[in-house]
DNA sequence: TTTAGCATAAACATCG
DNA sequence: TCGATGTTTATGCTAA
């Protein structure tokens, strides 16, 4: 099936493969960028030659693998994110054109790499058949304890390298340690190992190249999304209105269905596949070590496709690498795409591989990562950097088998996916170690429309890209913004933003840059309908969270946002109960596992904190993950010392400040003043850029010894939403202090007007009902005020700061025209005059209609329910326009009204809404 | 069924 | 005048 397929390969892709350098990555800056960096320890072998001159002069120390002492062991290496993010261009690391020394940056202390720590030759002896053998000091059996049959992950050996370990040292090549185990202790790192192709399973050629034990092992990889997601660059291309990178037939890397094999570095030959030829014909041509590695290629091609292979040779010295690359997508195309990077200095040869995939509305992308050693006599010139690159359209699929093929049919026929219907759900499959990466295919099968079958082109074509998927990314897999970019975020806009401004260095953007930034991060949005700034500009009025501070006039138009410091908490509550939230990727995985393992597949979402492993990736997120990372702490400590009730906690470390009470835990009282600190940290900014709102004159002090701390839940309905005023809930008669103006009165009581109704349903926060603001009295008694004391006294101004800010209606509230009048009164004015002409005018209000794409008929859906639900704005407007909010709580009805519209200023006329059904009903 | 949360669309105003 | 920005309203969907 797959020599077919490569036999209608397009003769363009064949024509560019022969005229350009193939393993000339791409010119196209948008492409390179995608490319994975090197790994440190593939960076200047050549020049860290320490180690490497021991283990190549002292060959004959070598033990003898007979032995089967593990000699070296290859140590993992750093987490991939750390690697990939901030990466030079590719294509400037693998162009042929500078030598391999200059391509490599100094020393990676390969010393670093192995493990453990003594020196290599220490642990090296003598042998007159210089055979070695690499691998790991723990048995294989032992870190693969409940994973699946070794078998289905060893890598092949192809026959050519028992040919070679007859006249030169075979290097056994152990598995890497599993990368989990430096991510996160999870015991059940089996099942984050990747699946293994069938043409990856073992071969016969595998068996005993020395012991009949397994050789290869491919090591797991840590979740994509740790390590997809750092490129930046690719999204800021993006966001900058540049091309996507494009796959297509300019991109050398783009060789449907043909398989080739790239020497460079070392001024090795460039070795094609002809396209429909026979690829061990043409290979037999070549010289032995060629020969060999077409050999092996051409038998894991035969295998079935969809596997790239990767492989080093050096003559008299043998490297296999090994590396398979799945992409898969349902009914439509295929790109598999592969680099291996092998470098070899005498010695060791990291091999490296990025299969990148992607592809409309179903993309799975699977990365591994290899490590091999190598070791070689002499010849310091043969640096291989050899890169094997298999590219696979299957766009030709069709039929059945064409199903069979995407649908991972042939995981379910290696019993990785036992029992699954990947048809009906892959989601479902949590079992399989893949179902991380299948699932995203299996998402995207519900809303694939876009079987175009023909399609060899990764990119997505225009019709598809028109039309993004808006199904959020399914919980239970893995979510990398940069690769499911078909795939609706699955954070919320106030999350986004949150983010975007939280990873800023002055913690304010403009709307145009939380555009930017989101766009940056999140590609989805470049090809989403344009609404989505629309709705960031919604929630950034709307949600309490966000303050718009005015910025110098000069710079432009528009205000900077940034996020109220108050509920700041909030927000990174509600983007920890992200799904994919920037810092839950790693221990996701193993909560993920863990509930795997435990029969509660579904339960992947639920996260666990873990104290540091939930800062974001600071590659990714520079200014978010420093910013986050006290927060973290501080939510640390909260979910390790406060119980589910934290915001019951929360007002009790109130509570115990506003008495005084010395009983209070010392951790709450850390808690406190970290966030104390943190809030300083905002406050200044906050308050710098909102000098025309000065708190003092807002808020009495009410004496030098009253503070007044807002108290911050952590109610999930309080989280960061339109109703997150809710939060703090403060009556004109029971906050007096907060309340200068009627108007304010009436902003106060608008927001939460049924707080000061007896008999109202209890709110989360209603420890303290009425007490948005605790005053804090700093006891008297307190002589011995102690540095905590003091510093708990700054946290309480600071956060007396916040609540002064707090207290202030906000300009999304109507009344605040009236009352405001320290934000740009002349803009107060004109807002007056404006909702007066508004009302008068009549357009808004009862006379707007709005225009709906739903008809029934010639009426707008819902028509009655609109002209019922108008009444209602009237009303609401009227309280509005006179900011008679007292008039709508005498009224009862008017009062449930507002109770609902107050608590979600979105979701107005709930109740009508809810009426009119009944109406209907009746009728 | 209700409610809250969220998204989306749209109208409209303001401003550079 | 236009586009970006900001506000507000309306409505639908989904999950709890
Ligand atoms: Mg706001």
């Amino acid at each position: 099936m797959y020599r077919q397929r490569r036999a209608q390969v397009k003769p363009a892709h064949n024509d560019i493969s022969q005229s350009t350098p193939v393993y000339k990555i791409s010119p196209s800056p948008p492409l390179s960028t995608r490319y994975l960096p090197f790994h440190h320890c593939l960076q200047d072998i050549s020049q860290s030659t320490t180690v490497y001159n021991d283990i190549s002069h002292s060959a004959p120390v070598y033990k003898d693998i007979s032995q089967s002492t593990p000699v070296y062991k290859i140590s993992p290496s750093p987490p991939l994110s750390t690697m990939i993010s901030p990466s030079p261009p590719l294509s400037t690391m693998i162009s042929p054109s500078p030598p391999l020394s200059t391509m490599i940056s100094p020393s990676p202390p390969l010393s670093t790499m192995i493990s453990p720590s003594p020196p290599l030759s220490t642990r090296l002896s003598p042998q007159s058949t210089p055979v070695y053998k690499i691998s790991p000091s723990p048995p294989l059996s032992t870190m693969l304890s409940p994973s699946p049959p070794l078998s289905t992950r060893y890598l092949p050996v192809h026959p050519c390298l028992q040919d070679i370990s007859h006249s030169t040292p075979v290097y056994k090549i152990s598995p890497i340690p599993p990368l989990s185990t430096r991510i996160s202790p999870s015991p059940l790192l089996s099942t984050r190992y990747l699946p293994v192709h069938p043409c990856l399973q073992v071969h016969p050629c595998l068996q005993d190249i020395s012991q009949s034990t397994p050789v290869y092992k491919i090591s797991p990889s840590p979740p994509l999304s740790t390590m997809l997601s750092p490129s930046p660059p690719l999204a800021i291309a993006r966001s900058r209105g540049e091309p996507s990178p494009n796959f297509g037939s300019k991109t050398p890397f783009v060789c449907f269905g043909q398989a080739t094999i790239l020497n460079s570095v070392s001024g090795g030959r460039t070795v094609k596949l002809g396209i429909g030829q026979p690829t061990t014909d043409r290979y037999r041509e070549e010289d032995q070590q060629h020969s060999v590695a077409v050999q092996a290629l051409d038998l894991f091609l035969s295998l079935q496709g969809y596997c790239g292979v990767a492989l080093v040779m050096q003559l008299k010295v043998t490297v296999l690498l090994y590396i398979l690359v799945l992409v898969m997508q349902l009914k439509v195309t295929i790109l598999l795409y592969i680099l291996a990077l092998v470098m070899q200095l005498k010695v060791t040869v990291l091999l490296y591989i990025l299969a990148l995939d992607v592809q409309f509305k179903v993309t799975i992308l699977l990365y591994i990562l290899a490590l091999v050693m190598q070791l070689k006599e002499g010849d310091a010139a043969g640096n291989i950097l050899t890169t094997v690159k298999v590219e696979k359209a299957v766009a030709e699929r069709s039929g059945s088998e064409d199903d069979d093929l995407t649908s991972l049919s042939w995981l379910q026929d290696k019993n990785l996916l036992k029992g699954i219907n990947l048809q009906v759900a892959v989601g479902e499959a949590q079992e399989s170690p893949t179902s991380d990466f299948v699932d995203d295919s299996a998402s995207e099968v519900a809303d694939s429309t876009c079987s175009s079958g023909n399609s060899l082109s990764p990119l997505p074509s225009s019709s598809q890209s028109s039309s993004p998927s808006k199904l959020k990314h399914p919980q239970h897999m893995p979510y990398d913004p940069l690769i499911h970019v078909h795939s609706k975020p699955p954070y919320s806009f106030s999350c986004l933003i949150f983010m975007a401004i939280e990873d800023s260095p002055s913690k304010a953007l403009p709307v145009k840059e939380i555009y930017s930034w989101i766009l940056a991060h999140f590609p989805y949005f470049c090809k989403a309908p344009t609404g989505w700034k629309n709705s960031v500009r919604h929630n950034l009025s709307l949600n309490k969270c966000f303050r718009k501070v005015e910025k110098a006039p000069n710079l432009g138009k528009g205000s900077l946002w940034m996020v109220d410091p108050v509920y700041r908490p909030n927000l990174v509550q509600a983007l920890k109960k992200a799904p994919f939230h920037p810092y839950s990727s790693l221990e996701r995985v193993s909560v993920s596992n863990r509930n795997r393992s435990s029969g509660s597949p579904h339960q992947t979402d639920v996260l666990v904190a873990k104290g540091n492993s939930r800062l974001p990736n600071p590659d990714l997120f520079p200014f978010l993950s420093r910013r986050l990372a006290a927060s973290t702490a501080d939510t640390t400590c909260l979910l390790s010392d406060m119980t589910a009730d934290d915001d019951v906690n929360a007002a009790a470390a109130m509570l115990a400040l506003k008495h005084g009470n010395r009983m209070i835990a010392q951790k709450r009282a850390e808690w406190f003043r970290r966030i104390q600190v943190q809030n300083d940290d905002s406050i200044p900014v906050l308050l710098d850029l909102r000098k025309k709102k000065t708190r003092a004159s807002k808020i009495p002090q009410g004496g030098s010894n009253e503070r007044m701390i807002p108290v911050i839940t952590t109610s999930p309905s309080e989280d960061h939403t339109y109703s997150a005023g809710r939060t703090f809930t403060s009556t004109p008669a029971q906050q007096p202090l907060a309340t200068t103006s009627p108007d304010e009165a009436f902003e106060e009581g608008s927001e939460s007007n049924e707080g000061s109704s007896p008999g109202d349903e209890p709110r989360p926060v209603c420890l303290f009902p009425n007490l948005s603001l605790v005053k804090v009295v700093k006891s008297s008694s307190s002589s011995s005020d102690t540095e905590e004391q003091r510093k708990i006294a700054e946290g309480a101004d600071a956060l007396l700061n916040l609540a002064g800010i707090s207290t202030r209606k906000r300009s999304h509230s109507q009344g605040e025209y009236h009352s405001d009048n320290n934000i740009s009164p002349s803009h107060s004015m004109k807002r007056v005059a404006t909702r007066g002409r508004r009302k008068n005018s009549g357009k808004r209000g009862l006379q707007r209609v709005p225009v709906k794409k739903n008809v029934v008929g010639n009426h707008p859906r819902g028509f009655q329910r609109r002209k019922q639900s108008q009444v209602a704005i009237n009303i609401n407007n009227n309280n509005v326009v006179s900011s008679s909010g007292n008039h709508l709580k005498s009224h009862k009805g008017a009062t449930k009204l507002l109770s609902n519209h107050s608590t979600n200023e979105n979701g107005s006329i709930r109740q009508l809404k809810s009426e009119d059904k009944v109406g209907r009903t009746k009728r």
